[in-house]
DNA sequence: GCAGCAGTTTGATCCTGATCAAGGAAGGCC
DNA sequence: GGCCTTCCTTGATCAGGATCAAACTGCTGC
């Protein structure tokens, strides 16, 4: 393992964990604060390695603190579409539900922040402002599972490409707390073959459309990072999308 | 107006209102069904009418009563994605946003049982299960955008429709409580076009489908209702779906 | 160094579903 | 009845993305 990541990992601290400042805990009280400390555990997956399969019983529900997990769901025949991104802060699981309905795995090596199930739901039973958060935070994520809806309905493959690079943007901004609108430089954390399954294409179509927007000079690629887009602007635009640049997801 | 549905829309009691004993307050005490009656109204619109269009201002949230309804997202150059099907007992709007992000149209004559935002917001704070309610509902509703994900990345064009007819059996028999699994006979409440945006096809590939199944003979169709499949298993693993047919949605 | 491997790129060809176009069916209205 | 309009079906052709195939890149291990 890395030298310079794996400390980070280990010693994650309660004031590092995404639930406590960003995602379920955004406005708890202290008292509630030390609630969800007591019953938290971190666990790291590699890159790769499968979090749990679909259909699967799991006892804990938890949040990303650190790297991309993916949730995705399978035809019997093997055809694969991603239906989750999940970047830190995101949550998994539900409570209330023993079996997770999506295979879950990890994009890169992603840390989550995890509680038992039961516990949790006992916590969120006696803390509403959790569960309101848990409310809020479902709601968003299905605004971007219907926006995805449109893009793998109605978009072409060049859209889609477009579409991607600038949610990355975004997400990526967010978690760096930088601007989003320069879009001056972000990683593309997954494969290519992930891409494939976020986008409904083949890893070909994804191959060649990123090939043809390159040539066109909308971006450079260095290390996997998209580096320099000429023109943002003009990537919303053929992404479709028509809210304003500067606001973060 | 049609003489047999008129009196039925107007003389909806609180007793057949899908709040009460099926969506957000299924498991309620009379105190707090009662709180929920004071704040309810009612309000009916025809076939093809704009409901809200996405950006609006949207000072209620409610649930279908009666009748179909449809949630869809647009391209700057019209092309249109249905993200939402929202069958009687199906909850819309969002506690906690002033927007609405999606256009809503109404498929059929379409009754909804809806409550002032501010007040049922006033209502949920204080009254948790309520709120437990409506997350249950809106993860329910994200499991079932990520199915949709899953036919609009992945599925043929063939497979779509029979995935469409199966999602239809299933809440038809949902909507009047009968086993699903024999599918003898439901109607398609939508045109072709709804079809086609739900399914991200177009509206000649979805009639020319329907018609190559037809002729191969796996149902007939009588005054716009699917009728006597021959085999619904069949129709299910042409859909991909590999749940067991006689859940329920 | 080089073999082996996973991930990626590029090329050639095919096929599914889109597009363009024309007709048919059913209902409403005069 | 006849003429709209709306919705649906069918046909001919096209094209975007899938498929099949091969080569390239960067890494790891020896």
């Amino acid at each position: 393992m890395a030298m310079p990541s794996a400390p980070r990992l280990t010693q994650t601290k309660c004031s590092d964990c995404p639930i406590r400042h960003r995602a379920v805990c955004a406005q708890c009280e202290p008292a509630e604060l030390e609630d969800l400390e007591r019953i938290k555990s971190y666990r790291t997956y590699t890159p790769g390695e499968t979090i749990a399969w679909a259909g699967e019983r799991l006892s804990l529900v938890g949040s990303v603190v650190q790297g991309i997990a993916l949730l995705s769901s399978t035809l019997p025949d093997g055809r694969r579409q991603m239906v989750g991104l999940l970047f830190p802060s995101d949550f998994l699981g539900r409570p209330g539900r023993d079996t997770i309905s999506h295979d879950v795995t990890a994009a890169t090596q992603v840390t989550f922040c995890m509680f038992q199930k039961v516990e949790f739901e006992r916590l969120i039973a006696r803390t509403p402002k959790i569960q309101r958060r848990l409310l809020e935070m479902t709601f968003d994520e299905l605004d971007a599972a219907r926006d995805w809806m449109l893009l793998l309905g109605r978009k072409t493959a060049r859209e889609k490409i477009a579409s991607l690079f600038v949610i990355m943007a975004r997400r990526d901004s967010a978690l760096n707390s930088r601007p989003a609108d320069q879009g001056l430089r972000f990683p593309l954390y997954i494969t290519r073959e992930a891409m494939a399954d976020y986008l409904g294409l083949t890893i070909e179509t994804v191959s060649r459309q990123i090939s043809a927007l390159k040539r066109e000079g909308l971006f450079r690629l260095e290390e996997n990072r998209v580096v320099h887009i000429a023109d943002f602007a003009r990537l919303l635009e053929e992404a479709g999308d028509d809210s304003d640049g500067g606001v973060l997801i």
